[in-house]
DNA sequence: TCCTCTCCTTGCTT
DNA sequence: AAAGCAAGGAGAG
């Protein structure tokens, strides 16, 4: 290491790197020889775990300039013992916490979390990942770490621009005609994502069911992974094998089951969701 | 209004 | 190797 060109983010946090960024909420994450190297924001990060904390490096934002925001991203700011305490109601929640500590819900940027939930629509987490690195390698800027390389997430009116024929080529399939509208729509201003962080979660939630290609659940990811709403609740395959198999939960109807979801584990229903989920995938049952 | 069924692209898995 | 499956949504009935 060269010494002063890294930053100790946080020293006695609990953060588990690996869970929190592999655990499906943001797709461009790789790891290499124990680093994870990913974008945000239009810089390029290389982080990983040391003895003394979480080390990382960034371009073109010096490490110093971005450290706050990157804190922001990893959602160093909610506190976990609280949170554990306020959602574990039973063994399993209770198992799933204590296996993965440390896992944070991210804050992304919702315009890139918007298209990549849009592009998750009965397809897998592999997928996902090629999706969005696709559009990133081809319609992104370049940007360089420490001699590597990776593209910036494409802007709303550069998809907008690219149109539906050419993302089929890209391979979304059907989710590019949602993608390209969805664009448009962003692009002209009709909708303002970062405006939905100030709403509360019914009119927040209101406004992306608008958007094409985008229902409960991929809205619900949204408005958990970038809009700053812990009492979303997602439920997709996962999760929903996981309630009816550990909570008896027989009904199918979204709605209902959310709301069951946000009475039984509270308001941070959300995080509960995700160690439901990533502990389900994870045993592959 | 609400529920259920089918279709939609592609690629990895079994 | 054909079929199943993957962080679903829209439209029809």
């Amino acid at each position: 290491m060269d010494e002063g060109k890294y930053l100790i983010l946080t020293s006695g946090v609990n953060l588990n790197l690996e869970s929190t960024l592999l655990s499906g909420q943001a797709h461009r994450w790789k790891i290499k020889d124990y680093w994870y190297e990913g974008v945000i924001a239009q810089n390029l990060i290389h982080i990983r775990d040391s003895d003394l904390g979480i080390e990382f490096y960034s371009a073109p934002v010096s490490e110093g300039e971005f450290a706050d925001r990157l804190s922001d991203y990893l959602g160093l700011g909610d506190n976990l013992d609280l949170i554990y305490q306020s959602i574990s109601k039973d063994v399993q929640i209770s198992s799933a916490i204590k296996k993965y500590t440390g896992m944070r819900i991210l804050r992304q940027d919702p315009w890139e979390c918007l298209i990549a939930f849009i592009c998750s629509a009965n397809s897998s987490l592999i997928r996902i990942s090629s999706a969005m690195e696709t559009l990133s390698e081809n319609f992104g800027q370049r940007i360089t770490l420490k001699n590597k390389a990776r593209y910036t997430f494409p802007s709303a009116h550069v998809l907008a621009e690219a149109g539906e024929a050419r993302l089929r080529q890209l391979k979304l399939g059907f989710r590019a005609k949602y993608v390209s509208k969805v664009a448009e729509i962003v692009s002209e201003g009709k909708i303002d994502l970062m405006e939905l962080k100030h709403l509360p979660y019914d009119e927040a939630k209101e406004k992306l069911l608008n958007l094409p290609g985008v229902g409960d659940k991929i809205a619900d990811c949204v408005l958990l992974f970038s809009l700053d709403k812990p009492n979303a609740f997602p439920i997709d395959r996962w999760v929903k094998r996981a309630l009816e198999d550990w909570y008896s939960i027989k009904l199918f109807n979204y709605s209902k089951i959310r709301e069951w979801a946000l009475e039984y584990f509270g308001e941070f229903a959300g995080y509960a969701q995700q160690y439901l989920f990533h502990q389900r995938r994870l045993q592959q049952l």
